[in-house]
RNA sequence: UGGGCUGUCGCCAAGUGGUAAGGCAGCGGGUUUUGGUCCCGCCAUCCGGGGGUUCGAAUCCUCCCAGCCCAGCCA
């Protein structure tokens, strides 16, 4: 598959499996290990808890962690939870279920950045005494103002001159909670004329009363993220600290505290773009939007590219992870193919999910000449891809349902399903041959076929060797079982949705048929008790799994993915080429 | 029009001066009791564009063009 072997020194190391395709990360990695800056490494992964973590997510948790577990080294989990007003434990505790889901383990290396307020609160003071800190008065707009612009340098602050003395106490008074929010605040003393606004004396604390999710109403202020982040990487020893590419702009900034300060260490940040996918959106922002809007059904709804969709929907998190190494790390900002994605869904599910008929939209149909009341206990294998998957036992009789899609009254051509006079293959079961639609007098819909199959064909052939063209699924009437199969498609319309048309948002593109529900499927009676998370396939349809709403009165399954369709594709390129 | 970053096949992406990996998608063929899987073959004389250095450049220099990010007391 990847041809490139582990070489030191190629960027390529070892992985599950497979191997990596070398990406600039470890090209750095690999170089720090030769020369010696480290003897191992250190990575992180730094969710903030304000919302559910996505498909974006994944390929930076895999990047992490997978990284560790290549070169031997650790992963920390650390919640950078430096914003009470919108963090939440609701949060913490999905992002830890997801990344366990997902098949990580941070050990015992679990971290919070507001395990470190109180240190990072002393190298504040100490920010302070260098005379690198000051206590800013100034409102909100008028900071504003006096940042200047992109173009235009930026004003020094009128507070930026108080003396150590006077900052100390001013500092040490907010933190005692002596002041308004926003009527104060820690700011950098760097460079107002910087041509990275980020340096323009960024600050650094700003007073918030709210209370937080791990500290309580401990504390009147909380540090800012740039502040946080870097302070918090070097305590905890991170070697190598990857973020996306917005974040380009702030490490001079992370190499400013580090210098100013006397850590531990000085870690590396590096800078990869982060993921986007086609027909869907990845923002925080809107995602919340989605499910506060009541677009989606939740956090969890199977059409949303969250890990708890995902997990719902019936990805396995091998497929995910497959995926994530598959779409490789760069700084290119890049836009990736669903078709990707599907991919590795069918190639796991391939190799491991057992095959079952079920019928979406049955047509009955009656064989003739079967005998009335004859059950057949057909035996059939459960995964044709795995000899050790076994077989099941599946009831046939006279009466069954096939696929209305399955039967054309006027076949096309390359046709190879049922039609009048036609015979077809009923998998694992006998040849049948249609010799009579019946359709409903009033409507005149097609409600059932009249057929007559060949005795000689059981288990699927002849003895002459006779062939069929096509080879149909099934279910036997009698013993149908009936379930609800939730069908979904892409949530947006829009291929890229960072190119939305003027006048219009991201809402203008949902998908209306995103999911399609189907309350009267038929299955093979083996699907009666399976349970929430199951994933099979529906023989000829696809990838399907069983939806934590389901009941033993009520089976719903959702379909993760389709199986590759060419019949669908050549009719559709044989109609248009009409 | 300040600063930072990026530009290699439809989509990802290797490539680090020696003459364009790989995957997905697509196309053609074979096998097949899933029009699934599997197998075989095809798919960039060219690396955003122009100059230059060199025996030799996607890789170095230079100019230009295009796209993305930054003016939260968010992360």
């Amino acid at each position: 598959m990847f041809d490139q072997r582990g070489e030191p020194g190629t960027g390529v190391g070892s992985t599950e499996g497979i191997k990596p395709i070398s990406n600039f990360i470890r090209f750095i990695i690999d170089r720090d290990l030769e020369s010696g800056k480290h003897k191992s490494i250190v990575t992180r992964f730094p969710p903030e808890p304000n919302g559910y973590l996505h498909i974006g997510h994944a390929k930076s948790i895999c990047l992490n962690f997978g990284l560790a577990r290549d070169y031997d080294g650790v992963c920390h989990l650390r919640f950078d939870d430096t914003n009470p007003a919108k963090e939440e434990v609701e949060y913490v505790e999905s992002i830890m279920a997801d990344i366990r889901w997902l098949g990580f383990d941070w050990k015992d290396k679990l971290f919070y950045a507001s395990d470190y307020f109180e240190r990072l609160y002393e190298y504040a003071e100490d920010l302070i005494r260098q005379g690198k800190a000051f206590v800013c008065d100034l409102s909100q707009d008028e900071m504003r103002a006096y940042r200047g612009t992109l173009t235009v340098p930026g004003k020094d602050s009128p507070w930026r001159d108080r003396s150590v003395e006077e900052n100390l106490d001013l500092f040490r008074r907010m933190r005692a909670g002596e002041f308004e929010e926003g009527s104060r605040c820690l700011r950098a003393r760097i460079d107002m004329a910087s041509p990275n606004i980020n340096m323009r004396d960024p600050v650094i604390y700003r007073i918030k009363k709210t209370e937080h999710h791990r500290t309580g109403d401990q504390w009147q202020i909380y540090p800012m993220y740039d502040y946080t982040h870097c302070v918090s990487d070097a305590l905890e020893m991170i070697t190598h600290s990857i973020c996306t590419l917005e974040f380009e702009d702030h490490r001079p900034l992370y190499d400013w505290f580090l210098d100013q300060l006397s850590v531990p260490c000085h870690p590396q940040q590096i800078e990869f773009a982060r993921l986007n996918l086609a027909y869907t959106v990845m923002s925080k922002r809107r995602l919340l939007e989605l499910v506060e809007g009541g677009y989606v059904r939740g956090w969890d709804d199977p059409r949303m590219p969250t890990i708890a969709g995902m997990r719902r929907r019936g990805f396995p998190p091998e497929a995910i992870r497959d995926f994530c190494d598959r779409i490789g790390v760069a700084k290119a900002d890049s836009l990736v193919d669903y078709e990707l994605l599907q991919f590795c869904v069918r190639e796991y599910l391939n190799k491991i999910a057992t095959r079952y008929m079920v019928v979406l939209d049955p047509l009955r149909v009656v064989i003739e000449n079967y005998p009335d009341e004859c059950v057949e206990n057909i035996t059939a294998d459960n995964n044709p891809e795995d000899a050790n998957a076994g077989t099941r036992t599946i009831p046939f009789g006279k009466v069954i349902y096939i696929e209305r899609d399955d039967f054309r009254e006027a076949a096309p051509s390359k046709w190879f399903r049922l039609a009048p006079g036609m015979e077809v293959r009923l998998k694992h079961a006998y040849y049948i041959t249609c010799k009579e639609v019946v359709r409903d007098p009033a409507s005149r819909k097609i409600v059932e076929l009249r057929c007559t199959y060949d005795p000689e064909s059981g288990g699927g052939s002849t003895p002459e060797g006779r062939k069929v063209k096509g080879t149909i699924h099934w279910v036997s009437a009698a013993h149908a079982l009936p379930m609800e199969v939730r069908l979904y498609d892409q949530l947006f319309t829009l291929p890229d949705l960072s190119e939305i048309e003027a006048g219009k948002t991201y809402l203008d593109y949902l998908n209306p048929d995103s999911i399609k529900v189907i309350p009267n499927a038929v299955a093979e009676i083996n699907l009666g008790n399976a349970k929430p998370g199951t994933r099979c396939q529906f023989m000829r349809q696809g990838y399907f799994c069983v939806d934590p709403e389901s009941a033993e009165d009520k089976i719903v399954f959702n379909r993760i993915v389709t199986l590759k369709d060419t019949w669908a594709k050549l009719e559709k390129k044989m109609e248009s080429g009409k």
